[in-house]
DNA sequence: GTGTAAACTAACGGACGTTAGGTTGAATGG
DNA sequence: CCATTCAACCTAACGTCCGTTAGTTTACAC
């Protein structure tokens, strides 16, 4: 009979039932849970809810954990983004369609994440990649802008909004019609950068003959 | 002694006691509690648990009602701006502004707002009224748009942002220094919406010499 | 007075976070 | 090859809060 639980680690290998934990509990996250519970995460992972307690004081800690991991996850997304560019025009849209599809894909972690820690100390690394780069925008006279500052955080912003908008798939949302988001974003992206093409003109984003986010980088 | 409840409403009306059950639910979202419960919401209101089942056949309903008064109001505040002002510019603007104070002011109303109801049909009343200012300033010729739908969705996006940002009271916000919301706010809904005066130039927002945050509708 | 809506108290079953204390099995020393 | 050890798990249980139901009391309208 044994413990009816799961097969047990080695000796010195309790660290690994750490990262499962936090796996569990993304995997709760994304999954739609709006809120994390400490017997949940354990019933993801598949250990029972005190086990936990070995690994962590309480569940602020596995909270702080997910959290940590998100924002750092984020991050990676929006610089290998960035590297796959070579003009710092590309770079700025590329990175900024990457923050928006993080949400995208991850809608209640990026929620938990704004959620709890707000304008967090992580955030701010990552925002400060996008302002890096309308200042090369800036300098490679590719972007207009009097406030690299400012116009980054505009940016910021309407990433945001992009990102934690529900998504389209959603029935009311489909009386605006038919919208190519990255599409859309991409045209956020350079009107608030104040990027050349995007001012005005029909440069980006046709308004009808576009096929619908077919998941490519670039509209 | 009697009960040691509350004191007992006339005969037939019962209906107050809805309101008030709405209200306090109202207070207690507004008071941070993410997570709308029965019995916060019955202590709120100075009544016990139970007597809100003679005016609600369960919780979800006090949320819809809660939401609908929300959408309501938020449309409300966005019209009423509107009437405020003669030009098509500055109405755009106002309302835009109306809508993000109301995040502002009520960011956990929002939240929830976001959250269950997505792009709700109350919603998208408001976003038509977005729409319809857009298209008066195309006409009045004070909008570059080649499709002002879209366009309005973008002015929505940024909005929706600025709206749902953390608020910069927020210790670690203010690493981005010193930020003029309403001026901000300004900004996003010009240069989205294609309005001429906020393409690239300084000519809305000067960027340090404006007072922070003083109330008005105008930056 | 009497009826009935308006309110209450009591209690159910379930989920939660957390604590206490037991069981098991892989690594280790002989 | 086996006894020992102790980390890695477990089950049981506490107290609290939740949504909801049942049944009771109170006081206004007629």
């Amino acid at each position: 009979m044994s413990g009816s639980g799961r097969a047990r680690n080695a000796r010195g290998d309790g660290e690994r039932l750490r990262a499962e934990i936090v796996d569990a509990a993304v995997r709760v996250v994304d999954g739609g849970d709006e809120d994390l519970t400490l017997r949940g995460i354990a019933r993801e992972a598949g250990i029972s809810a005190p086990s936990i307690y070995t690994r962590f004081s309480d569940l602020q800690r596995i909270v702080d954990a997910v959290l940590a991991l998100s924002f750092e996850s984020l991050d990676r997304r929006v610089a290998d983004a960035i590297e796959d560019e070579t003009s710092p025009d590309a770079a700025l849209v590329s990175a900024g369609l990457a923050y928006v599809r993080f949400g995208w894909e991850h809608r209640s972690r990026l929620r938990l994440m704004m959620g709890a820690a707000g304008f967090s100390p992580d955030a701010v690394v990552t925002f400060e990649r996008i302002e890096r780069l309308l200042r090369e925008c800036v300098d490679a006279g590719t972007a207009v802008s009097d406030d690299p500052h400012r116009d980054a955080f505009l940016v910021w912003v309407g990433l945001h909004g992009m990102a934690t908008l529900q998504a389209p798939e959603r029935a009311d949302y489909r009386r605006l019609g038919p919208l190519d988001r990255p599409a859309l974003a991409e045209l956020i992206i350079r009107r608030l950068a104040g990027l050349r093409s995007g001012v005005g003109g029909p440069s980006a984003a046709p308004p009808s003959s576009a096929p619908v986010d077919r998941g490519g980088v670039h509209a």
